[in-house]
RNA sequence: GCGAGAGUGGCGGAAUGGCAGACGCACUGGACUUAGGAUCCAGCGGGCAACCGUGGGGGUUCGAGUCCCCCCUCUCGCACCA
């Protein structure tokens, strides 16, 4: 034996090797069955992180499994590439985003080619690609058309110092991330996508998406919130106007007993203008946008407000309801005010105590009597309504449909439908992304560009370092143009659009990435769509998922896809976490910082923390790159996908990816050290009566063969294949064939090598494709045929019954596995270790499990 | 508060309602060795034992880690939603 494990050399030669053959090429072949294998493409950021690792490992299993059963598989790769930190590097290293961008692809793309993925690297796609953005644009235009793109003013959180709009994320405690000055609500006109329009189905189809974890669906289902209740107006005193409310609560009406307004509500201000309270209400105002959404949010936050000097009028109680602004409502739900009813509702209660409002009491729970004036909290059950005219009497649940259809016969209500999902905001003021193709013209107003004049290019001469402004509206080259309209000068749209809008169709363009008619070639997206198998972090359970779900519906509508949702199967990976270990002194340290126990900078004790996500803040990272360097790629993904199951949280173990590494080399030395004897031996016919151990390791044999196609086929349960995998090995290293020259022995070995190299080989592809090579058989593993399993062979031909007696274990026997019932009873019976636990006792019931066990009850 | 998921040896994790702890890690002992941090072999939940053991308490069942009810803890999502 003088061939070693040499996981470095073999990799690259066959990376090569697939790379030359194009090994995972695919093309659209009606006649064999398709699968769309598709993980979620990573943010060129610079290099692979263990997150990815895992997730492509995963899909790379499972694109390669499908490909050996004979289909048509579609596993490709590509880059979200537009976004911020891309510009943020830019400013830094003084180059440009699409400098960074691209270079990171190239360093990232090589990383993942020396994990052995079978992507088809023909279809890569960037979403900075001109090809890409181009055809996004267009979608925009047509989204436009039909009224799903529109603008309108809304409040952003931004900052004035940068003069910018922050996305959420980049909201740090109320300030901005990059210059920490404060960061308000300010009113902006921004791009929307009409998101709301589809709310119904995107909530309805959800019961479809029968291959989505239920909590993704649940999450989506909150996400869109919808909620029953009624519309309600109340007329302004003195005015035409009237309020309008939504609530679930219509059964409380009679004891609303004034009105609440969100600070965003323009009504605030303009009810209390020329009045004694404009001042007060300004202020108010002025002083809640200032804070901070997530301090403002806080359930605990006071409850404060001011009185608009304006009353409006309950529509069936006639009662004159002061009108407040009030720090708790939100602009963003139902119609942005609350008709507010203290004795039932607990924030209306504490505010109804802070500023002296009436309390009215409209329901009483079951045999009890509410005073309002002991009440110390709203009483929000069910109950009886009481002070309620005709509606006296009746049960609440009952009453809310009664009030809701007294107030449609009176035309001051109807019964509502609301949304928590609101129209997606995709505007954003940066430079690296895509320009929306809008023009601004004084004469004609806002003008789509004509989509002959696709696509608006990102000019790349901007200079990213402006203060006070998009990067792209500094730049007068881009900026100034003519009305496509009325040929007069004009300014183009200088806001970019949200990033989750490139990742929203980028599925269905892996189907034709190099198509130049249109977005989609509509044939090949059909062929292709919808994608089998989606795979990626629950991190993404709401927005990415939403907006292509979304964008998939869209694309529906306007002919370009065939399919209602975009992903039939969805597997929600755990992240990879890791021990973190701190110092009192020096902060968060690297494993290699601590030894026993201490920190070795300063030598105080290093505790260990809490098992968190891999981050570099907490500095418990490990970098694949160096993990391969060490092991390999075949090393770093068998540890991904033994050491855990997929959707649960890997906890990295430096043990055990040593483990793992070992029993890779524990497969290398069974082939090295038998190679000579496994070339020899040719294909042999089994004879039909072997016996002994033999028989014993064909069996073992076709039993892995199904216990790890079915945990990889229906489960993605890649842990317990390899642990079956292991189990095989394990027996082969007991069957001692050095020392044996009985051809059907040999045979037998080299079936169960063979077919451990097969059945190992969609997880750990390199050193497969080299055993195969050394047992001396052609072609190349991945593409050769998933092994099947004879049912004869599998199955055993004695099997050990468990016998009970009143449900505990008492005794086993051996019997053929095809013996009659009452045959192994009988047995069970008469078994000597169960017999003392018989005696003396009535067999009440003798129950026979087939292959399994007898439980007898016994009194 | 609402919703979802989870809780099994020293650790990661296995178990269509049917022998709890597969497989791996760690550990212990042995073999081979100049050496062993390589490799191979054996052992490995607790208890001397009867027995006891899957977060706690009930229940269904011949039989429960698994199904049902209540409770505790943790993780995630949403949350002043009117």
């Amino acid at each position: 034996m003088d061939t070693q494990y040499k996981p470095h050399e073999i990799e690259e030669k066959w990376q090569r090797f697939w790379d030359e053959n194009k090994s995972f090429a695919v093309s659209e072949d009606p006649e064999k069955e398709k699968y769309y294998l598709l993980e979620m493409f990573p943010y060129p950021s610079g290099r692979i992180h263990m997150g990815h690792v895992r997730n492509y490992t995963i899909g790379d299993v499972v694109a390669r499994y499908k490909t050996m059963k004979g289909l048509n598989v579609l596993h490709p790769m590509g880059w979200d590439a537009f976004g911020m930190p891309a510009e943020n590097a830019a400013i830094q290293s003084k180059s440009h985003p699409a400098k960074w961008t691209y270079s990171n692809i190239d360093m990232m793309r090589e990383q993942l080619k020396r994990i052995g993925f079978s992507y088809d690297w023909d279809r890569e796609l960037a979403t900075c690609d001109l090809i890409y953005y181009k055809w996004e644009q267009l979608l925009f235009l047509k989204m436009y058309e039909r009224g799903l793109a529109y603008r309108k003013k809304s409040f952003v959180n931004w900052c004035d110092k940068c003069q910018t709009v922050l996305a959420n994320e980049q909201v740090e405690n109320g300030c901005c991330w990059r210059c920490k000055d404060e960061v308000q609500l300010k009113e902006l006109n921004q791009w929307f996508f009409r998101i709301t329009e589809y709310a119904d189905e995107l909530l309805e189809s959800l019961d479809s998406l029968s291959g989505w974890p239920e909590r993704v669906v649940t999450m989506q289902r909150n996400w869109i919130g919808k909620s029953y209740g009624t519309e309600i107006e109340f007329g302004i005193e003195n005015s035409d106007d009237a309020i309008t409310v939504f609530t679930t609560r219509p059964d409380t009406l009679y004891g609303a007993t004034f009105m609440s307004l969100a600070p965003e509500n323009p009504l605030a201000l303009s009810l209390s203008k020329d009045t004694d309270q404009e001042a007060a209400v300004q202020a108010f105002v002025e002083r809640v946008l200032k804070q901070d959404k997530t301090v403002r949010s806080s359930e605990d936050l006071e409850k404060e407000g001011v009185f608009t000097g304006a009353y409006c009028i309950n529509p069936v109680t006639g009662f004159r309801m002061p009108i407040y602004v009030a720090n708790f409502v939100l602009m963003e739900y139902g119609t942005g005010a609350v008709m507010a009813v203290p004795a039932h509702d607990q924030r209306d209660y504490e505010f109804a105590q802070k500023y002296t409002l009436d309390v009215k009491v409209v329901i009483q729970p079951e045999g009890e009597e509410l005073d309002a004036a002991a009440m110390t909290a709203a009483y929000v059950d069910d109950g009886v309504l009481v002070n309620s005219d005709q509606f006296t009497g009746r049960n609440n649940r009952e009453a809310m449909k009664a009030i809701t259809e007294y107030l449609a016969g009176e035309g001051k209500g109807r019964q509502a439908i609301n949304f928590r999902l609101k129209d997606w905001g995709i505007s954003r003021q940066r430079y690296w992304g895509n320009p929306i193709p809008m023009i601004h013209c004084d004469a004609c107003g806002i003008v789509p560009v004509p989509e002959s004049d696709l696509p608006v290019v990102l000019p790349e001469d901007v200079s990213l370092e402006v203060v006070g402004k998009s990067p792209l509206a500094e730049c007068d080259s881009f900026m100034q143009t003519t009305c496509p309209t009325c040929g007069k000068p004009a300014r183009r749209e200088t806001d970019t659009m949200d990033t989750f809008v490139e990742s929203s169709w980028y599925f269905a363009r892996y189907a034709c990435p190099e198509f130049d008619q249109g977005p989609l070639d509509v044939d090949r997206v059909k062929y292709w769509m919808p994608v089998d198998q989606y795979i990626g972090g629950i991190e993404h359970a709401v927005l990415h998922l939403l907006y292509a779900r979304f964008f998939t519906k869209v694309l529906r509508d306007l002919g370009l896809v065939a399919v209602d949702e975009p992903f039939a199967n969805l597997l929600t990976q755990g992240m990879v976490c890791m021990e973190t270990y701190q110092c009192d002194k020096c902060g968060w340290l690297y494993p290699e910082e601590v030894q026993d126990g201490k920190c070795s900078t300063c030598s105080g004790p290093a505790r260990i923390g809490r098992t968190e996500k891999m981050s570099k803040s907490t500095r418990n990272v490990v970098d694949p790159e160096s993990l391969i360097e060490r092991y390999g790629a075949d090393t770093a993904r068998l540890f991904c996908l033994f050491a855990a199951p997929p959707e649960r949280d890997l906890e990295w173990s430096d043990k055990g990816v040593e483990g793992s590494y070992r029993f890779l080399l524990r497969v290398w030395r069974l082939v090295a050290e038998h190679s000579e004897k496994l070339c020899a031996s040719g294909q042999v016919a089994f004879q039909d009566d072997l016996a002994g151990d033999i028989k014993d390791l064909r069996r073992k044999t076709h039993q892995t063969i199904q216990k790890v196609s079915d945990d990889i086929d229906t489960r993605f349960h890649f842990n317990t294949a390899i642990s079956a995998v292991m189990e095989l090995v394990n027996q082969l290293y007991q069957y001692d064939v050095a020392k044996d020259d009985n051809p059907m022995r040999v045979a037998a070995f080299k079936e169960a090598l063979e077919m451990a190299v097969l059945l190992l080989s969609p997880m750990v592809p390199h050193i497969c494709e080299e055993l195969w090579q050394m047992m001396g058989r052609d072609g190349c593993v991945a593409v050769a045929s998933w092994p099947s399993f004879d049912p004869e062979i599998a199955k055993a031909d004695e099997v050990e019954i468990v016998i009970q007696v009143n449900g505990k274990l008492r005794g086993k026997i051996l019997t053929a596995a095809d013996a009659p019932e009452d045959e192994v009873k009988e047995k069970a019976l008469a078994c000597e270790q169960v017999k003392p636990w018989l005696e003396g006792k009535d067999i009440k019931k003798v129950i026979s499990v087939p292959g399994k066990l007898v439980s007898i009850v016994v009194k």
